[in-house]
DNA sequence: ATCGGCTCGCGCAA
DNA sequence: TGCGCGAAGCCGAT
């Protein structure tokens, strides 16, 4: 079901007669379970055309560097085979995408895009949406519930989101049917960026090369429903109760698929949903709920990388404890080498570091420390960006510039007034140690990391 | 182990 | 206009 919600015009051309449909492959990086392509088969066999695939390849991401792009070319690969096995060609460019896409739409009837929530992805669509001379049609495959469609406004809390979203799941959560196109489109005589090799691709790339690919966790569609099932059938029955925990695997590890566009959301909603488990019910608040809250945030609020999107008591609040003396002052650098005071925050740096994630527990932990060991909030915001997008595999997601704000405060409601945090909710080393094995955590961070020094 | 207070603002009910 | 309640906590009292 691609309901008609998901999809609207992004310029006011005309369909006209080319010689193919075009798909803009911008964010939802999969062959299969992709509403937007779905539509673009369709548009194509109405027209009688054959569809061609284009993904644009930029080197200069903003704070993309090896590991990203590795994990994402494992992705592109098995697409592109996908894609083949139904008849459909993908283009590969080492170009800016919206320039790319303008090029290849000189000769096409119309272009279908997915579409990416953060500022770059949405300035390369706006800019698009000029070039191009028919029209541009974006087809919404990212979210379960359409962003416009779940809330008309940038949202105070979960609390006021929830029944909003929650309400319209009953007619978002419908499987999506494949159509089968009736033109092939292989043998277009397209040049294309050869990424069947991914090792030998990476290294055709001018990428920023300081942060290596993490071992053994591979990117793609496959690897993600592995990852999948694994999660349904052995860990969803007690994720309620051991999320929280750091020194257990009880998360589905699902974020760095989803950033990537790799597996959707809505079919893994579905396949939780489907289960009788205990667990589900927690697992489709985060997935949904608190997911699409983040997408929320960063598509209703252009500033959701800045101290402007706070809430306006935690501005006044932070400002009024800004002179507040600080016990420890880290700058970047300490941050970076994980060589703070504390063994559970370094814990937390190296996990990320190593590992590409950091669990989620320890996330809001690290954040909160960030606040609390620099000058000032807007160093930390700084400096907590900096480091989530450049070691997290899911890193310049909306999911990560929500955490971090909520970490400042944002979704959040005022808590008891201390030092430095003002009435920002505070955390600290006694409240990990209370719920769980801090030092155990730091044990495991450790073995890890040691292995692969 | 468990509870209440901390403190703001949204949104529903009246 | 009033009122209940909130994404992950902390802390002190019981």
């Amino acid at each position: 079901m691609i309901q008609n919600e998901r999809v609207r015009t992004l310029n006011r051309k005309r369909i006209r007669q080319g010689r193919y449909v075009l798909y803009w492959m911008q964010a939802s990086v999969r062959g299969e379970y992709n509403h937007a392509l779905e539509y673009a088969i369709r548009e194509a066999n109405g027209l009688n055309q054959p569809l061609l695939v284009f993904f644009g390849i930029t080197e200069t991401f903003p704070e993309a560097n090896e590991r990203h792009y590795y994990f994402m070319l494992e992705g592109l690969r098995e697409t592109q085979l996908t894609l083949r096995e139904r008849g459909i060609q993908l283009v590969i460019w080492k170009r800016s995408p919206e320039v790319g896409v303008a090029e290849l739409a000189k000769d096409a009837s119309l272009v279908v895009v997915d579409g990416g929530y953060v500022r770059i992805q949405r300035e390369w669509r706006d800019s698009a949406a000029e070039r191009i001379g028919c029209s541009l049609v974006q087809v919404e495959s990212d979210a379960v519930v359409p962003v416009e469609e779940a809330s008309p406004k940038e949202e105070y809390s979960a609390a006021t989101f929830r029944p909003k979203i929650n309400r319209k799941l009953d007619y978002y959560l419908l499987p999506l049917e494949e159509t089968s196109p009736q033109v092939d489109s292989l043998g277009l005589d397209v040049e294309s960026f050869d990424v069947s090799d991914v090792e030998e691709a990476i290294s055709r790339l001018d990428v920023d090369r300081s942060v290596p690919r993490v071992d053994g966790l591979h990117g793609g569609m496959q690897a993600a429903k592995r990852r999948l099932e694994e999660f349904l059938r052995e860990k969803l029955d007690l994720y309620p109760e051991l999320r929280n925990d750091p020194t257990q695997d009880y998360l589905s590890g699902m974020s760095p698929y989803l950033h990537f566009g790799q597996i959707s959301p809505l079919y893994i909603a579905l396949r939780v949903r489907d289960t009788d488990s205990p667990g589900k019910d927690a697992y489709l608040e985060e997935l949904i709920v608190r997911r699409e809250l983040s997408l929320n945030f960063v598509h209703y609020n252009d500033r959701y990388d800045s101290l402007q999107a706070l809430p306006s008591w935690v501005r006044k609040t932070l400002g009024e404890h800004e002179a507040d003396p600080r016990e420890y002052v880290y700058g970047l650098a300490d941050f970076e080498g994980a060589a703070t005071h504390d063994p559970y925050w370094n814990a937390a740096q190296k996990e990320m570091a190593y590992d590409g994630k950091m669990h989620g527990y320890m996330r809001m932990y690290w954040g909160k420390k960030i606040l609390e060991w620099t000058e000032n909030p807007a160093d930390a915001l700084r400096i907590a960006l900096y480091l989530n997008n450049k070691y997290e595999l899911d890193g310049r997601d909306p999911n990560g510039f929500t955490g971090v704000a909520w970490c400042l405060g944002k979704h959040d409601r005022p808590w008891g007034e201390r030092a430095v945090f003002g009435k920002v909710r505070y955390m600290s080393s006694k409240g990990l140690r209370r719920k769980f094995d801090a030092d155990a955590y730091v044990r495991k961070v450790e073995s890890v990391s040691e292995g692969q020094d």
